[in-house]
RNA sequence: GCCCGGGUGGCGGAACAGGCAGACGCACAGGACUUAAAAUCCUGCGGUUACUAAAAUAACCGUACCAGUUCGAUUCUGGUCCCGGGCACCA
């Protein structure tokens, strides 16, 4: 017999069979439970890599096991295929972008197809293709309809290198997430998507997700960035008007001895428009604007300020404090406009120290301690307040409320609340995406395209010319249309939206994919929906993940869908790494799938995958593990090949007095069987299961051994094979539908019902007990499992050993662990 | 700076509720098979020391470091160091 298994020739012949039985087919059916299991959609780039191999071998091993457990799976799979890298290769090569991705998207289906995925390929979709982005276009209508989409002019994040604008989560510290340029800043007119009025919810609804790491938790709330304090309105010396301030310090309110307004606040110019200061004012102004635009560090900044000749006056003590501007103030959040208090504040601190602006104290860490005259640094922690008037005394805490109330009752503020999210910049100056479904017309200003004339068609042959913007925006027989209320000529919006609005919805999509009515129906999405375990990577934790929890809020107040999260559980995978760095061609440690494919097929490719490391953690590549992994599965492929007899006899032999070996083999079984069902269902621990399986097969071939040449027990053997194969079958799901098949069966092996264990064969009767003196071990003993514990402190203290050690001394005390150890306690 | 992870043999990793540290795999070493090699199978494999011809055995040390709680700590608590990730003046 050959010692290596035919895979090429095995993989082949499965693919094939199931491809035919359309094995991975679901249908909606009320009477099984369902379980939705889904692998982040890939950007057609043309090539598979490790990672996206590594994601579908998770997602593939989570949903063949939930089959194999009498669960109605759905394991969709399609295509994130609007983006930029598209129109590169059109300008580079010459092709459409819409051929490009079509190609792509041919090539990696078939790559995924050779890794044996159990996807149902009738969902598969594409975002780029008109029957999707019709309904993408159809959900931007229903955000416009319902307040959620307008048309703004701000000052926004731009890409130089991808000529187009990006939003906030998009920036990664001070440069375009995915070309890693760095942004500037750009006043634009632009649309976006009011993800603010949804901040409360997505921050609260953060506690519901039981099934999310923690970490990525912590970073959606820490982008969303919830703080509470108050609004404090101050009036102006010699004015009519007000500045309002934002602060979560209102306890601190007599530490106030400066004010200042960001850059761009309207009253800046005000103060100083036809005086002395005009000029230089404007000119920092300008320069700071400038500034923030280029820098990425808000270290290298500084804290630079100019003072206004302006004076604000303290509601709380009628003090007058001066007015600055100053570039470390942000228009975007709170009200623009910051109460400067050094004493207490570190940003604070640095500015008066730089401008010789005098710092009071308002807080003291004890009640009663001597105030100092000088300060190294802010003081920001807890304490009680001094020279704050009636509020002297009260703790921070107290005062926080008692100086909220007083505000409330005078009228002079109240209690706020501030996020750093800010709306969802949603329009791009590309192609490359699905056009906006919006009309501009002389007479009737902004009109939506009506809803029954999607899709709003991207034209395919497109002209690239360099160096221009958008290239939507030169192509007339686009542009020129006519206005769908009055008929008269109007020009369409040229940009296209974001690709992650496309990749916020497509789960939905899946459970109806082929739905000419609406985006879905709403049986399906009720049947499949929310996903009950998402995978993918990290990276998209504020991204992807924000926004598809966004859009699933909206539908649910659209009354389109009945779940108000979309991803029950995620998992969120690590990368891999060869050779101590992410694989990349710059770096030339990149391995490819195709490669492994070629040398061991895709069984042994998953196998490593999933055995390699846990699945959180990132993965270092390995050849040599790979080949364990391969030498692995021939062991396998060897030991059912070596007992074949056991399939072909009709009469099994069960000797009725079976011996220690039989017994201890079956324990091993249904404890593997149990260990392998609890990693997989509760712990996401594919490579314990893996190694616990490995163990089962080294117990196999030990027990053989053992018994050679004696009588053995074949029925044993066989329900041990049997199980074995079942066990190992999410994992390495060629190798075992070809054992399945070669002892006998005619059915799938993806068919067959997971192993139950057999609570009978993991009671032992011996158990090994582990005998410390003063918790240190010295001797093992095997007992009956139910001696009494008498007996067993008898037996452990009557041990040469043990005497030996505990001879002359006091005996304090022994602890009694059932079934694992005694422990002697001496003095 | 703030917020999260993580640190265990030569390597990837295991130890699931405080109870045998190092499962499983890789690498390495020795042996079997072979004319030979590959493949396969078997055995060993954290460190130090003692004893010994060798084996066996035993003691001590050991989960980044320092303390603590406990009969017992990789696991819990406090502090320190290092590595990785997120945020970027958010008042």
């Amino acid at each position: 017999m050959d010692q290596h298994y035919d895979f090429a020739r095995i993989e082949q012949k499965w693919k094939k069979y199931w491809e035919e039985e359309d094995l991975y087919k679901v249908h909606i059916d009320p009477g099984r439970p369902k379980y939705y299991v889904l692998e982040m959609f890939p950007y057609p780039s043309g090539e598979l890599h490790m990672g996206h191999i590594r994601n579908y071998s998770i997602g593939d091993v989570v949903a063949r096991f939930h089959t194999m457990k009498g669960y109605n799976v759905l394991h969709p799979m399609g295509w994130d295929a609007f983006g930029m890298p598209a129109e590169n290769a059109a300008i580079e090569r010459g092709i459409y972008p819409a051929q490009w991705t079509a190609s792509n998207i041919a090539s990696m289906h078939r790559q995924q197809q050779e890794f044996g995925l159990s996807y149902d390929w009738d969902r598969e979709v594409a975002t780029c293709h008109p029957d999707y982005y019709r309904w993408t276009q159809w959900l931007f209508l229903l955000f416009y309809q319902r307040g959620l989409a307008y048309k703004h002019k701000a000052e926004v994040n731009w890409c130089p290198s991808c000529q187009t604008v990006l939003a906030n989560e998009q920036v990664v510290s001070g440069n375009c997430w995915r070309c890693d340029s760095q942004v500037v800043k750009k006043e634009l007119e632009q649309w976006f998507f009011r993800i603010t009025d949804y901040a409360e919810r997505l921050l609260k609804d953060l506690d519901t997700l039981e099934g999310w790491p923690e970490s990525v938790k912590i970073m959606q709330a820490n982008w969303i960035g919830r703080s509470e304090g108050a609004e404090i309105i101050f009036p102006i010396k010699g004015r009519d008007d007000t500045i309002k301030v934002f602060t979560t310090r209102q306890d601190t309110i007599y530490g106030a001895t400066y004010m200042v307004l960001a850059p761009e606040h309207p009253l800046v110019m005000d103060f100083v428009r036809g005086t002395k200061r005009e000029e230089p004012v404007q000119r920092f102004v300008q320069e700071a604007i400038r500034r923030r635009g280029e820098t990425v560090d808000p270290e290298e900044l500084g804290k630079e300020g100019i003072f206004l000749g302006a004076y604000a006056i303290n509601p709380f003590n009628g003090e007058e404090i001066p007015i600055w501007v100053a570039d470390y103030v942000l228009m975007e959040y709170g009200t623009g406009a910051v109460m400067g208090v050094p004493a207490h504040d570190d940003r604070d601190f640095e500015f008066t120290d730089l401008h010789g602006i005098p710092k009071r104290i308002v807080i003291m860490p004890e009640k009663g301690a001597p105030i100092p005259e000088e300060m190294s640094e802010a003081y920001a922690a807890d304490g009680y307040l001094v020279n704050s008037g009636p509020f002297d005394g009260l703790a921070v805490k107290e005062a926080q409320e008692a100086i909220a109330d007083y505000l409330e009752e005078k009228g002079i503020g109240r209690r706020a609340v501030s996020y750093k999210l800010r709306d969802w910049l949603v329009s791009r100056q590309r192609y490359w995406g699905a056009p906006i479904p919006i009309v501009y017309c002389d007479h009737c200003g902004v009109v939506p395209v009506p809803m029954d004339e999607l899709p709003v068609m991207l034209p395919e042959k497109v002209v690239f010319k360099p160096g221009t913007i958008s290239s939507l925006a030169h192509m007339e027989d686009f542009v020129h249309t006519t206005c769908p209320q009055c008929g008269g000529p109007a020009r369409r919006e040229t940009d296209t939206m974001d690709t992650f609005i496309c990749s916020s919805w497509y789960y939905f999509r899946y459970a109806d994919a082929r739905n000419e009515e609406a985006p879905f129906g709403k049986e399906a999405v009720d049947y499949w929906l929310p996903v009950d375990q998402y995978i993918g990577g990290i990276e998209h934790a504020v991204l992807h993940l924000l926004y598809s929890r966004f859009f699933t809020k909206v539908l649910y107040d659209a009354g389109l869908v009945k779940c108000q999260e979309p991803f029950t559980r995620l998992l969120t995978q690590g990368m891999v790494i060869k050779d101590g760095h992410k694989m990349s061609k710059s770096k030339g440690n990149v391995v490819t799938p195709e490669e492994i494919i070629g040398k061991y097929g895709a069984d042994t490719a998953r196998l490593f995958t999933l055995f390699a490391s846990p699945p959180e953690r990132d993965l270092d590549w390995s050849d040599q593990g790979v080949e364990g992994a391969w030498r692995f599965l021939n062991r396998v492929w060897r030991l059912v090949h070596n007992n074949l007899d056991v399939f072909q006899e009709k009469e099994l032999n069960a000797p009725a007095t079976t011996g220690f070996a039989d017994k201890n083999l079956r324990y091993k079984l249904h404890d593997t069987i149990k260990r392998v069902t609890e990693d997989v269902e509760k712990r996401f621990g594919f490579n314990t299961a893996i190694s616990t399986i490995m163990e089962l097969v080294n117990e196999i071939y030990r027990y053989r051994d053992q018994l050679a040449g004696k009588e053995l027990n074949t029925a044993l053997l066989r329900e041990s094979l049997e199980k074995t194969i079942l066990l190992l079958a999410p994992f390495a799901p060629y190798l075992t539908e070809e054992l399945w098949h070669t002892i006998g069966y005619g059915d799938s092996v993806h068919r067959q019902r997971w192993p139950d264990y057999d609570e009978e064969a993991l009671i032992q009767e011996e158990v090994q007990i582990v005998v410390q003196v003063n918790g240190r071990l010295r001797e093992r003993i095997r007992v009956p499992v139910n001696l009494p514990q008498e007996e067993l402190e008898e037996r452990a203290l009557g041990l040469e050993r043990i005497q030996g050690l505990t001879a002359g001394k006091e005996i304090v005390k022994i602890i009694n662990v059932p079934g694992r150890l005694i422990n002697i306690v001496v003095k």
